[in-house]
RNA sequence: GUCCCGUUCGUCUAGAGGCCUAGGACACCAGCCUUUCACGUUGGUAACACGGGUUCGAAUCCCGUACGGGACGCCA
């Protein structure tokens, strides 16, 4: 039987961690058994659902490399389909049709919540005779669920989940309008598309009762499932659109890389031994759910960012200057041609070792799209006091005559050092000043080899006259 | 309120009855490296929620308590 998973989420919000986790878990199951990973839209309450969310959604899902098979289903064209099997439920007498009105029912769930019973429809119209039914009320569907017995999960993740039936009461499956619940459309869809495992948050775990119940009326085999923990903030707290809830593409805005992002979400709640660093093709390997664990995880930005960070270090250079360049863009204090893109990318290889996001890394490479006479940090023009002006002035012909290859920049830098009696860092520190603006920069050789012998010059004359 | 689930360093986690004097990672502290900043590296602080069982032996199995979370809608 070939895998088929799916990420459903209901674009009323934004894509969140919690939610890209578990695209990425449904993903990265899929992939480990060779199997299908399909993506459907539950769009079904149509007042919430927003074009620009689906839209969001898929663009989350797009930025972290989740691709889906086949084409994305949107559960509101389905609403036919889940009509059909309602019927099929009525006609069978797995289903019956209830008329209570709102406020009745709004009623019946106060009065047993004032009497300390909990909330549940008391079954009024299961076995009352149609004849019954008021004029002019349309009625709602509901599932004629089983009194006695018990309902019971077998769940990859949580183990065997069983509750008493006296428990559910009879639930909705198509309101009085025609339109089909959550719990029924779910059923019906992940039936006809053959979803075989459904991983998904457990929020879900008690819901899924329900659905089984479904799942039996009609006949079918249910499908494997798999209830992850949930991402909660910091305080504790479910992730909500209210609530904590950062949408994914907001760790794109702050810096982060998508792999990084996916090895920190999939080290949440999922662990290999000792494995920290776990790239996606690794990730696919390796990954099976009777590895998530139960309980529910916090999300840590101080890890993330450390992770991330690897993930530069071990980037594409001109992958890197790209994202760099984008980054810039908008600056207006800076020059931003293809010079200034070749000295990134020349220095790209030291610039990265010492970043840990994106951000930082075009802070970090802005100097170089400077044109003089450069702004100083405090620090800077501290450094360049009127001893080390003469110094740079000491300096400049040595530099004019040496080959500015990061070796011999090197050696001409450390030889200059000597021949003055200084130490070398009394000569990199206001070189580095003179030449970024700033007192951190990546190796003052490799800075220098970045900007080239005339431009070099340049700075240096212009910060020590 | 009822039902369901969970609980190992601050955080993410390893741990399937003896390998646990509880391991790793991030963060934090100290040292080393050094041309600044990072990286790297060495060391350190720091946890089995509590109480009962079962067992020769329990972080691991069972029961209870506490705490946390989730679900109880003609929302998804």
């Amino acid at each position: 039987m070939t895998v088929r998973t799916r990420f459903a989420p209901s674009p009323t919000g934004l894509l969140h961690i919690g939610g890209a986790r578990t695209a990425l878990f449904n993903y990265l199951y899929s992939r480990h058994t060779g199997g299908e990973f399909l993506l459907r839209i539950e769009d079904t309450d149509r007042e919430r659902s927003t074009d620009a969310a689906t839209q969001v959604i898929l663009e989350g899902l797009d930025w972290l490399g989740l691709k889906h098979d086949g084409q994305t289903v949107f559960q509101s064209t389905r609403s036919a389909r889940h009509a059909e099997v309602a019927h099929q439920l009525l006609e069978a007498g797995r289903a019956y049709r209830c008329y209570c009105t709102a406020d009745e029912l709004k009623q019946m769930r106060e009065q047993a919540i004032a009497e300390g019973r909990s909330p549940r429809y008391d079954g009024r119209w299961r076995d009352r005779d149609p004849s019954e039914a008021p004029e002019g009320v349309s009625p709602a569907i509901r599932l004629k669920a089983p009194r006695e017995g018990e309902t019971v999960v077998e769940d990859l993740v949580q183990g065997t989940v069983r509750v008493a039936n006296g428990e559910l009461d009879d639930m909705i499956i198509l309101r009085s309008d025609g339109t089909p619940t959550y719990l029924h459309a779910v059923v019906v869809d992940d039936h006809d598309m053959g979803i075989t495992h459904v991983i998904r948050g457990d929020d879900h775990l008690t819901n899924t009762f329900r659905q089984v119940q479904i799942y039996q009326a009609m006949g079918w085999e249910t499908p494997a499932f798999a209830h992850i923990p949930l991402i909660h903030g910091a305080d504790g707290a479910k992730l909500s659109k209210r609530h904590g809830a950062v949408s994914v593409l907001e760790f794109r805005e702050q810096g982060f890389l998508p792999e990084a992002v996916c090895n920190y979400l999939l080290r949440l709640g999922w662990s290999h031994g000792d494995l920290e660093f776990v790239p996606m093709e690794e990730a696919v390997r390796l990954f099976d759910i009777v590895d998530v664990n139960r309980g529910a995880a916090r999300m840590d930005y101080a890890k993330l960012t450390h992770l991330n960070g690897m993930y530069i270090r071990q980037a594409d250079d001109e992958r890197l200057t790209r994202e760099v360049l984008q980054r810039l863009a908008h600056r207006h204090d800076l020059s931003l041609g293809a010079i200034a893109a070749g000295r990134i990318l020349a220095l790209m290889p030291a610039l990265k070792e010492r970043a840990k996001t994106v951000v930082e890394l075009a802070d970090a490479a802005a100097f170089l799209a400077r044109v003089v006479p450069l702004p100083f940090e405090p620090k800077a023009a501290a450094a360049l006091t009127p001893e080390a002006k003469l110094m740079l002035r000491d300096l400049a012909p040595a530099l004019a005559q040496t080959d500015f290859s990061v070796a011999a920049l090197d050696a001409a830098l450390r030889a200059f050092a000597e021949a003055t009696e200084r130490k070398l860092g009394q000569v990199a520190q206001p070189l580095r000043a003179a030449l970024t603006g700033s007192t951190v920069s990546p190796g003052i050789d490799a800075t220098l080899a970045a900007l080239g012998r005339d431009e070099a010059l340049v700075r240096i004359a212009a910060a020590s006259a």
